[in-house]
DNA sequence: CCTATAGTTAGATGATTATCTAAGTATCGA
DNA sequence: TCGATACTTAGATAATCATCTAACTATAGG
């Protein structure tokens, strides 16, 4: 994971409600915007922004179906950022 | 951890000059402000305006002495924000 | 075809924020 | 006491960004 990407999610994760999105597709195989949204108080326009900052910071897969956006997390991505912060120089003192 | 500080410290994270300012905190056992300031092009206002996040976000500590402000990382903290990403609820698919 | 549903895009707006300058406080050493 | 060093605070500015409305594309089902 190169730096440019490591920046990209830790801005993604920062807003709280992206964050709350980002965690409802983790719980799930996929799921679709909609039902992302459901019960959000948010209009479809703020989630597809949000959706497209998540897939941009490479967090999020996108797979067209019909009518329909399927979103997954990509788990790979994500432990590669979660090894990434753990390797935080923190000096043993 | 509770959920107001998990999302000050992502906050804190997302702005890279701010992640920058952490990891050279985290390399010391202590550090003064001058000396992280040292080679970063920005002034002592703008690194003070950092300190303040940090230390609000419970991820610097601060201890005054004479004319110093020595930091260090509360690695507590630190990792229990570790600990708490790591439970992110990623159904096992 | 028509209508409803799913999602996107463009543009506007208001809030947040990273940064600076300028001026302040506090401490140290001569 | 004076000047230098270390840091803070207040206020301004410019950039970023979360959100909305309105209009768009595309698909599904009668």
């Amino acid at each position: 994971m190169d730096s440019q990407q490591f920046y990209r999610i830790t801005k993604a994760l920062a807003d709280p409600r992206r964050y709350e999105i980002l965690s409802r597709i983790a719980k799930c195989r996929e799921l679709a915007c909609s039902d992302v949204r459901c019960d959000l108080p948010i209009t479809a326009a703020t989630l597809s922004h949000h959706i497209k900052e998540l897939v941009n910071a490479g967090l999020v897969e996108l797979r067209r179906e019909g009518q329909f956006a399927h979103l997954k997390l990509r788990r790979k991505a994500w432990r590669e950022y979660l090894s990434r912060l753990g390797k935080f120089k923190t000096a043993k003192f």
